[in-house]
DNA sequence: GTCTATAGGCGGATAGAC
DNA sequence: GTCTATCCGCCTATAGAC
């Protein structure tokens, strides 16, 4: 409900209705809306960063690396299309307190281990150079950004929930040749 | 302010002491937040996909018509850098009020002038084929995903609004290349 | 057109019985 | 732990004086 409607537009009411019980017990066992909020956000923010970790600190190759980590994302977000817009648009209400309040995901330590995968692949002569953090951001904008919008391809352009589908899933695996392609020599 | 911090999140007296003004008074000229809202939020909408429309159906190059998309998107977006996040917010909310009450862009007319477009390279054996909303989709993928990464770059990443700055900049000339070299024989 | 005053409802949070 | 009742502030919208 966070996700569609964000923080100030849904009311514990709302949650307690959905939930099948009352305002009271939510604030029983969570003392606060925003509290009861901090504990979800945190936990959609972390699920969404983690399985990128895990795929860059593997030893597979960086073309192998680039081709699961879209893989992962696009399922998760095909099955979750709600959470980028959730996160970003919190992200951008109150980023101080959001942030700072998020444990620590290494994100450095993760961008200098890619740093060296594309150091590998370069000196193989297969790729030009690119700085680690380019390479993640145009990874996540291509598989972010038709998720997030999404209500404009069904809506603007009469475009079917079966073809948004079926075109997903074609990007899936069209997005890593792009990728690859747009950094080979 | 809607931008920030959503529809529901600012309050009429908010918005009427940042606009000098009374809540009364913004109810006399809109009659209601929703109307004052819908005005602005469909003033801003056009905006953002106007210039595109505008450099589509010129006669520049497809390579040119890429490259002046990407440089004006990202003139406007970083300009007004809550835009895309409010738009997509916003629209994730209550998709088919908004959306039905929007005036017609005519996007399918300028999906099938691209096409035109993609044609004559094919022809020459430049490019591949490529669909035309895939086109678009990934031009606004890598030109409005780093907007909305924003707050995270920053504080994520220590980075430094002078270096994000740059690193937008930078961004302006490559992505052109990047499409590009991706659809390229 | 612009102001003050107020209606009327909903929001989160708490008190207190059980 | 769970319920009902209630507090109190804030919200939008409108009424009515000037």
């Amino acid at each position: 409900m966070f996700g569609k409607q964000g923080f100030t537009g849904v009311s514990l009411h709302d949650i307690a209705k959905e939930a099948g019980t009352t305002k009271s017990m939510i604030n029983y066992y969570f003392r606060s809306k925003e509290k009861l909020f901090s504990n979800i956000f945190r936990q959609e923010f972390q699920q969404l960063f983690t399985s990128i970790g895990v795929v860059i600190s593997s030893d597979l190759s960086l073309k192998e690396k680039i081709k699961r980590i879209i893989e992962l994302d696009m399922d998760k977000l095909v099955r979750m299309p709600q959470l980028p817009v959730f996160i970003m648009s919190e992200l951008h209400r109150n980023t101080e307190i959001i942030l700072n309040d998020l444990e620590n995901i290494p994100i450095k330590n993760l961008l200098s281990r890619l740093e060296k995968d594309i150091e590998v692949e370069v000196k193989k002569g297969k790729i030009n150079r690119i700085e680690p953090l380019e390479l993640v951001m145009n990874i996540q904008s291509l598989t972010i950004y038709p998720i997030i919008a999404r209500p404009m391809l069904i809506h603007r352009l009469g475009m079917s929930e079966r073809s948004y589908q079926a075109m997903m899933q074609k990007r899936k695996t069209e997005l890593a040749d792009l990728i690859w392609k747009s950094i080979s020599t």
